[in-house]
DNA sequence: ACAATATGTCAGCGTTGTTGACACTCCAAG
DNA sequence: CTTGGAGTGTCAACAACGCTGACATATTGT
């Protein structure tokens, strides 16, 4: 493939150029998540108990409404995925000291303990693509993807770094 | 955000950062594929059925063994779906010529519209993303993207494109 | 003839998404 | 203080789409 997709040709687009990249993106999220599923699969755990642990680390002490806008999921299907975190002992959930209507999530030392186990098989694949490719892609990278996210997930994943204080 | 992740700076890339880079292709996957979804979800089909119609387009005559290796999932799950598909009028599954144990599939017009209704609402996202990226950040992100899939789905990824004949 | 391959199909199961309905707690406005 | 609404949890039912296991059929190659 080599330089089929140099800085210069992009200034023409061609549909097939398109697709590439969209089928890049699938593939990637399929190479990202393998490892995890395969882990989470020995422990009767699925994608959707990864994405609850990967978010509550990411910003502890989050509400459940929080974490229903960031995974854009029903709150039904969210509330059994936390069910069996909460009582398998991986997450624990604290009335609000402020508002007591609201549950303040954390992972546990053995939540905290496999989130570093699924993300440690993530983290090193990713590092592993960096360095194949390099800084200056790696940049690139980044500013595609942002752009891709639309507007509402934007907004939702900006919000999140401002809750992790 | 502006340059948290600009070059000079990745040469030490923190958890945080790699942390940053998973997300995105998340939320991007999930940018990319909401669209489709809406769509299929009014005429009773899912994201299986996009996937299947998506690859036969990009490789008309494939065999189902060839489809199972792309997708990465079991001839069941598959055949559930291609089954709709067929009796719905959107595939046509011929009999192999030199091996008559093999279907070649295709899409038939009704197909071929659908499919470029679905990856209309991709493209049209992907270009703007392309576009308030840069040329140069386009060609960083494709190359991080093929670094990120395995050996295994490159070889799948490649290999499709020489069947395109 | 026989083994292997490609495909299709049935039955059953699990995860994870959906709607709809309902209950409870708590906060705030009237 | 009462009432409305927000935040949360839960029950039931359902659909999409993965999976395994088993079996049938046609075809191919040895």
């Amino acid at each position: 493939m080599g330089d089929s997709y140099g800085s210069e040709s992009l200034l023409f687009l061609t549909d097939e150029q398109i697709r590439q990249g969209i089928e890049a993106v699938y593939f990637a999220y399929r190479g990202l998540t393998s490892e995890p599923d395969r882990i989470l699969a020995t422990m009767a755990y699925g994608r959707a108990h990864h994405r609850a642990i990967h978010f509550i680390n990411r910003a502890p002490g989050t509400t459940v409404t929080n974490l229903l806008e960031i995974l854009g999921v029903t709150k039904q299907s969210l509330n059994r995925v936390l069910r069996t975190l909460i009582e398998d002992g991986l997450v624990e959930s604290r009335v609000g000291k402020v508002d007591k209507r609201e549950r303040n999530l954390f992972l546990t030392e053995t939540g905290t303990a496999l989130e570093a186990r699924l993300s440690d098989a993530q983290r090193t694949r990713m590092r592993a693509a960096y360095r194949d490719a390099g800084p200056e892609d790696v940049a690139g990278f980044r500013r595609v993807l942002e752009a891709m996210m639309d507007t509402e997930m934007r907004r939702r994943y900006t919000g999140l770094r401002e809750t992790n204080s």
